[in-house]
DNA sequence: ATAATTGCAAAGTCTTTGCAGTTTG
DNA sequence: CAAACTGCAAAGACTTTGCAATTAT
């Protein structure tokens, strides 16, 4: 299992980290250690999506007096400066995730989970989507509702 | 203007409201002033999206005394019966539409906006969604979320 | 008559905000 | 030091729920 050392995909992890704090730096905003908890959790979610509450509670897992407001609001800087996309849709709360993959979100109108899908899947009809409604899917994050394989098979 | 009298077009909303809350009866409920009221304004708004508050506001400029909880239990009633199709996401709450018409859902991730695209224009992507992922998107209502025309042109 | 529905009020989520104290650069 | 950030507590938006009274069938 996991050992006291720091493997090389951990260092991975840090110069990211270390990366985004610095463009918080560059903004003209401060460090802290609420904010480097945060991003910690965020880029170590990266493949996948989170929610304010996820956050939340992984990062009071090492620093429980980091308030949820705080939270919520180290996640509207993360947007602002433009790193972190939040898809405002879901069933029970918005989901976020870092700008540094492009993907798209398979959202289950049942039970809210959320699958990724392969990016390009959508190119072929972005442009007619356009063409047609004036509407521009972001490429990088479109998101789709349906239902997901489980709960297809069960019954309402 | 609108005069006093029944047009055609409204003697087929009554048709289609009656129909609906017989299936309601059908189904062992009971027909109320507030939730014909409801069916009528689901059913006169059947070519866009409303969310409960826009239902309760309408169903209260003539209803004044219908409570906005007899809004949320009817939308579920109708859900659980089958003719509403509740999509739970959108900025600031879900929205609804009876099940009558297909055609799939663009909502803007900046203002909340919900354009509808023609149908089928997922046809295509649907199968190799559901090859690749085991996703099935659900033909009828798909929901892609994006920018639309008006906010693409606003400086964030 | 009786089972369903209603209004009310209270509570539950998720998120935002004002404020005064603390910390960063 | 000054500006930015924080925790706290309160509030706001949307939705659900328990209850006793009312109403449809």
């Amino acid at each position: 299992m996991a050992g006291t050392g720091r493997s090389p995909l951990q260092d991975d992890v840090e110069t990211t980290v270390e990366s985004i704090l610095e463009e918080m730096r560059a903004d003209g905003g401060r460090v802290t250690t609420g904010r480097r908890a945060i991003v910690r959790s965020l880029v170590a979610a990266s493949d996948h999506h989170v929610t304010a509450d996820d956050l939340a509670a992984q990062v009071q897992a090492d620093h429980p007096d980091v308030h949820r407001s705080t939270v919520y609001r180290t996640l509207d800087s993360l947007e602002a400066l433009g790193v972190l996309h939040r898809i405002p849709f879901g069933v029970g709360g918005a989901v976020y995730h870092l700008v540094d993959h492009a993907h798209h979100h398979l959202v289950c109108t049942r039970c809210g989970s959320v699958v990724e899908a392969p990016p390009g899947l959508f190119a072929p009809i972005a442009e007619r989507v356009e063409a047609e409604t004036g509407f521009s899917l972001d490429r990088a994050h479109v998101m789709v509702s349906g239902v997901c394989a489980a709960c297809r098979c069960t019954p309402v």
